[in-house]
DNA sequence: CTGAAAGCGCTTACAG
DNA sequence: CTGAAAGCGCTTACAG
């Protein structure tokens, strides 16, 4: 484990100076600051106080909180098996409201102790997730493919699944087909509008933009959809839902309505943790495993921690940015109860 | 913020000492051992390294982890708020995992730079509570009504609006009414049990035994207590379920068994989430605030955390156990679709 | 098992 | 803006 001594020597700085830059003192030079950021996350450093635990992993939102929803409590869960399995301990932190003014990402979690990050981001602050990685803080982005140069994820790829999702309903005898997606537009949901546009094609379906609607991430929002759909004309006979709250909320709608699922309307929804079971009729849907995906998260991030730091050597070089590591988790469609054949 | 000299002044012993202590070595008397740890937690010490930060609150399980529960989401959604109301940060923590052997809880905590802490227990983990009190660390338990001395806590007082659950079925015709508890005994369920007894008496009906049933807290459990109650005979034509999960799987079964919700069966169910509104029919339900527990929690940390702590003075007199807060939480009844008029 | 003293990692006036 | 040096909080051989 690195000191402020060897930060210093590798940055050809004093140890004073590098106690300034970590603790964010505005009398330093920006060139100094750069240096000395820069070997102190290439070598991971971290404050050290005799014993003191230094094994905090943050579970961090970039934006707004999305704690509590299914996929976030199912990926806390999974986090809490990763805790075990490596031997972290994990902190939850809101990084907008954590960070102080002028303060670098990195600097901030080296104040609170923190060797490493899972970053759950939204389109908005996709910036923050490349700031952390143009840093060389170690941290990996769950639940979102953030196409940066330096960011690590770990992703669902739901297009192949969403394609068999859809085949399902053509499948069944459908071909008016709608499509919801988020307000916000994402990676995930561009992928399920792949998987939704190929098994269109594949049965010989035409693309139609008005099949395409859009609503919030919230059951309200499926309730809206529900009546979008019903004034369309002529009707859908199917819908994927690519939000599981959404895909409860218009199962819920539906029967309000008087809309019969699936003698009516079959739906596929989307699931990250246990949702499809909870609803009536149990629901068909493309599923993701939030658990393992949590879990996952902490095994990259041991790994990246456990690749031997870049020695502190005594010139800095390149601004030798640290690994980037990918991954793709399975999704798997599951047939329940909420798709038929298509009326006649 | 004492320092390990004042510590040493106060407990009479030199630095070193206190370090021992504080580092948990095997090498110290049992009686230093007791007088260092008990000011150091009178005085709230915690170890200091230059600005770094020390504003951890740990959100402790003691037994079973039932993270990603809706409760659990829940409440860590308040606590979230919390973190932002009062300026701390959140640690998620197993504690018999993350304790050493031979390791006081308090400085388990301390070493983890953490100055307090939100318990989660069961039956079986109450005496880690107790004793984590006993060592006078700021700490609060949060969903159990824990009455030992020196324990503080923060609890949905169920009983009253349990009776008036039951009030309802009996104003709905209801006479044969059952009660499912977990199977887990704990002073959430005893009070809802007496709600139930309570009504039942206002409302001229014998308690029964055979009419308590007791269920695991999971879907599965919910779908037993329904074969349950159908081989019973006479049949109840009610039942109250004090836990969500089991009340969610009862509501499922029926479905799968024919029995109709309400017409032949009305649920009155617990819900500490937006459970009721997930499942179908609607759920008639016991709610409880999760969200406003989770912020409370940090209320009560943070006024624990406020109060001067008892002078560092030169001498150890008595024990004085920290302030004991204990704070009750309202519940409500909500009437929606799984309860109705008693069957001729 | 304990204390006096040396030592470690970090921070911070002080001087430039 | 920076470094040499003093200082702070804590830990740890060393000696008893």
């Amino acid at each position: 484990m690195p000191s402020v001594r060897d930060i210093a020597k590798s940055a050809g700085v004093s140890v004073a100076t590098v106690s300034r830059v970590l603790n964010n003192s505005p009398r330093v030079s920006d060139e100094a600051k750069r240096k000395v950021l820069e070997v102190a996350n290439r070598s991971r450093y971290v404050a050290t106080v005799g014993k003191r635990s230094t094994t905090n992993i943050a579970f961090v939102y970039t934006g707004e909180s999305s704690l509590g929803s299914p996929f976030d409590a199912t990926l806390m869960r999974g986090m809490a098996l990763g805790m075990e399995e490596f031997g972290f301990d994990l902190m939850v932190l809101d990084a907008r409201r954590a960070r102080r003014r002028h303060e670098a990402y990195s600097h901030m979690f080296m104040r609170k102790g923190i060797r490493g990050a899972v970053l759950r981001t939204t389109a908005p602050t996709v910036d923050i997730c490349r700031q952390i990685a143009d840093e060389g803080f170690p941290a990996v982005v769950v639940g979102s493919r953030i196409e940066e140069p330096g960011v690590s994820y770990i992703y669902s790829d739901s297009r192949q699944t969403s394609q068999e999702a859809v085949d399902h309903l053509t499948g069944l005898g459908h071909r008016r087909i709608a499509v919801c997606l988020n307000i916000v537009d994402d990676s995930d949901h561009a992928d399920r509008l792949a998987g939704y546009r190929a098994a269109l094609a594949s049965a010989g379906i035409e693309y139609d933009e008005k099949m395409v609607v859009r609503a919030t991430a919230l059951r309200e929002g499926g309730a809206q959809l529900i009546r979008r759909l019903m004034g369309m004309s002529p009707r859908p006979t199917a819908v994927f839902i690519t939000d599981p709250y959404t895909a409860m909320g218009a199962l819920n709608e539906s029967r309000k309505a008087g809309v019969r699922v699936p003698e009516d309307l079959s739906i596929v929804g989307f699931d990250d943790a246990e949702l499809r079971y909870m609803v009536y009729p149990e629901m068909t849907a493309v599923c993701q495993d939030a658990l393992a995906m949590g879990r996952e998260a902490f095994s990259v991030l041991n790994e990246m921690l456990s690749i031997k730091p870049a020695p502190v050597s005594d010139q800095v070089k390149t601004t030798s940015r640290s690994t980037v590591i990918r991954r793709s988790m399975q999704t798997w469609l599951e047939v329940h109860d909420s798709t038929g054949p298509c009326p006649p």
